[in-house]
DNA sequence: TTTATCTACTTGCATTGTGCAAGTACTTAT
DNA sequence: ATAAGTACTTGCACAATGCAAGTAGATAAA
């Protein structure tokens, strides 16, 4: 997309989202992100889901371009890029964290943690605290 | 797919609702059925993001096949038939939610209704149940 | 200081998925 | 008996994805 022009098909809630991080990869690499800290090019392609690399580029860049992750370099590195949530990201996590324990639900081989769908269970709020206590910590 | 050895990317349950209703219009046809109480086929040909035929036909396949709607003879007209969701589809009514409440937020044009995202903020669960309510009642 | 390695990509091409237009088959209404 | 409604299927062009290979700049090793 070289504008700003995007035309959505609609301004449905739900289209908004599909049209925004709907996509067959978008959402592993903000679960990766999200949950499991990663934070390099190199580490998104290491994911259990085998994301190509050209595929990887693309959707880093339109992440980025929405708004759901930034891009920066590495401090102690200057051959490596720093990929975070902004905001906009962080703010999907009540979402995800649905859509996880609906998975844990109907999948029987689910990977989810145990413990985590316990606490989804007993305290959704803490645990969405908690999770982004940890993420701005590790940040850091 | 022939046969039932539908292979995961993995068991991640991020990826596996991505497998399940991760491409670009099965979500909207839940939504069609869980908050626009549509039911049939040509209903569904009439949304604001115009499903072409083919793949309005090999979603609900899908999704049916996924266990997330089911199919029935409409009592009063037998060339007619009868979408709805099942209880693993309903339960996506959590995410979906949250979905909305996000695009919400960030769509400057969503077109969420106002009492809709001013009920989730004060009352989630009552939403939820309300919705809920709702749709056993027309499905009768 | 040259060479190798690391990191983040880009490019090319085959395969798969999507979008549009048209056609079909069964049911209901006239 | 004929037309219209409903739920699809088929064919083909175009776009997205998946895989393998290649490139470019920064860092590390000899």
């Amino acid at each position: 997309m070289n504008d700003k022009s995007k035309k959505y098909r609609s301004h449905c809630p739900i289209n908004f989202a599909q049209e925004t991080f709907g996509d067959k990869w978008s959402l592993l690499i903000i679960r990766d992100l999200m949950f499991k800290d990663k934070k390099y090019y190199g580490e998104f392609l290491l994911s259990d889901e085998k994301i190509s690399t050209n595929i990887l580029a693309d959707r880093l860049e339109k992440l980025e371009t929405a708004g759901l992750i930034s891009k920066a370099i590495d401090a102690e590195n200057n051959s490596k890029k720093l990929y975070s949530l902004t905001q906009k990201g962080l703010d999907l996590m009540p979402m995800l964290i649905e859509m996880i324990a609906w998975a844990a639900k109907y999948d029987k081989e689910s990977a989810a943690p145990k413990a985590f769908i316990k606490q989804f269970k007993k305290d959704r709020e803490g645990l969405i605290h908690e999770l982004l206590t940890r993420l701005k910590d590790t940040s850091k």
